[in-house]
DNA sequence: GTAATATATGTAGTTAACTACATATATTTG
DNA sequence: CAAATATATGTAGTTAACTACATATATTAC
C-alpha cells in the first residue's frame, strides 16, 4: 500500500523546505555553469532567457513575464548592464518606457549556453522525475493558489473553529 | 493521455520558482496567524516546534535537526530570546554548549497554537494534495539529491558532450 | 601532558528576493 | 483641455537565509 501520510510539521514548515531546496539547486546550478567555464549566474536566467526569446521588452512587461516584482528586475538589469549583456533605449511612442534587449555579447553568451541548458535540463529532470514530479507539483500548487488563496481556504476552517471573531 | 511534457525553461528556472512559491506561502502563513490574533512569524516555526517536542537542545544540534546553518539558528534564537519565548543556559558537562529551551511564555504560545496549526495543515494539505503532491515531491527530490548530487548527475552528461576538458 | 585536531558558538558581511514610497509621463473623464 | 487617475520606472530599506572567519573549549594522539 502506498505511503500516504505526510508529517504535519512538514506541512507547517513547507515554505522553509521550499526555500532550502531552492538555495541548494541554485548553488548546484552555479557549479554546473562553472564546470563549463561559463560566467553566468542562475538568477540571471529568467531575464536573459525571456529577452532571448522575445528580443525587446519594457521593464514592467519583463517583470510580469518572469513573475518578479519590478524592483527585482531593475536590479538584475543593472547587473546585466554592467556585464554588457543587455542594453536599453527609450520607447519613442511611450517615453515612460525603457525598452531592454540583449547586446551582441548577450546573444552570443545565450547561444553558447544552449548545450549547458540541455545538461541542466537532463539533470533536473532526473532529480525531479520521481513519483511526485516537483515541477508539475509547483505548477499545480500555483494553479490552486490562483483559484483560491491559502488564506481564503484557511478561513473556511477558521469559521468552523468558531472561537474567533471577525 | 497524461500531459507529461514540462517546459524546459521551467526546469532551468526551478530554483526561482521554488523561491517564489516559498515567499508566497510564508506571507499567507503570516496572515493566518494574524487572523487568529497570534503574534507569530512562520520562520520561527522550525526552532520553536523542535524545542516544543524535544524540550532542551544545544545550538548546533538544533540547527542540524531543522536543517539550518547554525548562524541562521543563532539569529532566530536572538529574536526569540527578545520575545521571551526561549531562554538558554550553559551545559555544565560541556561548557562550550549553550542549551536552549522554551520559556513558560513560549510553551503557552505553542500550545495555544495547536488549533491554528490544524487549520494551516488542512489548508496546506488542500493546496498541495494535487496529482503531484508537493510535499512528497520535495521529500523525493531531497532524497534523490542526497543519493547523487545535481552536479554529479550533470557531470555524466557533460562527459558525454565531450567538448570540455576536466 | 602537551600539541594537534575537532567541535560549539558567535560575528560580520552577502545575497536575492521583497515592500513602500517617490516621480514622471500617459490616459481618461467631466 | 484641465484635473484626476493610472501606469512605468526608480530608490531606499527590509528580510531570511547564507558563507567565511574568529574564538573558546574539548578530545585525541603522541
Amino acid at each position: 500500500m502506498e505511503q500516504n501520510v505526510i508529517d504535519a510539521s512538514g506541512l507547517l514548515a513547507i515554505s522553509t523546505r521550499l526555500q532550502r531546496l531552492s538555495d541548494q539547486i541554485r548553488k548546484d546550478g552555479l557549479l554546473i555553469y562553472k564546470a563549463f567555464g561559463i560566467d553566468f549566474q542562475p538568477k540571471w536566467f529568467p531575464v536573459l532567457y525571456t529577452l532571448y526569446k522575445k528580443s525587446t521588452m519594457s521593464v514592467v512587461s519583463l517583470s510580469d513575464e518572469i513573475g518578479y516584482a519590478h524592483p527585482s528586475t531593475i536590479s538584475l538589469l543593472k547587473e546585466l548592464e554592467k556585464e554588457k549583456l543587455i542594453r536599453s533605449k527609450k520607447d519613442k511612442v511611450d517615453t515612460r518606457k525603457r525598452l531592454v534587449e540583449l547586446t551582441e555579447k548577450g546573444n552570443t553568451l545565450l547561444s553558447t549556453m544552449e548545450p549547458v541548458w540541455e545538461v541542466i535540463i537532463k539533470a533536473t529532470a532526473e532529480i525531479t522525475n520521481t513519483e511526485n514530479n516537483l515541477m508539475k507539483a509547483i505548477n499545480e500548487v500555483e494553479a490552486s493558489l490562483q483559484e483560491k488563496s491559502f488564506l481564503q481556504r484557511a478561513e473556511v476552517y477558521i469559521k468552523n473553529e468558531s472561537r474567533i471573531e471577525f
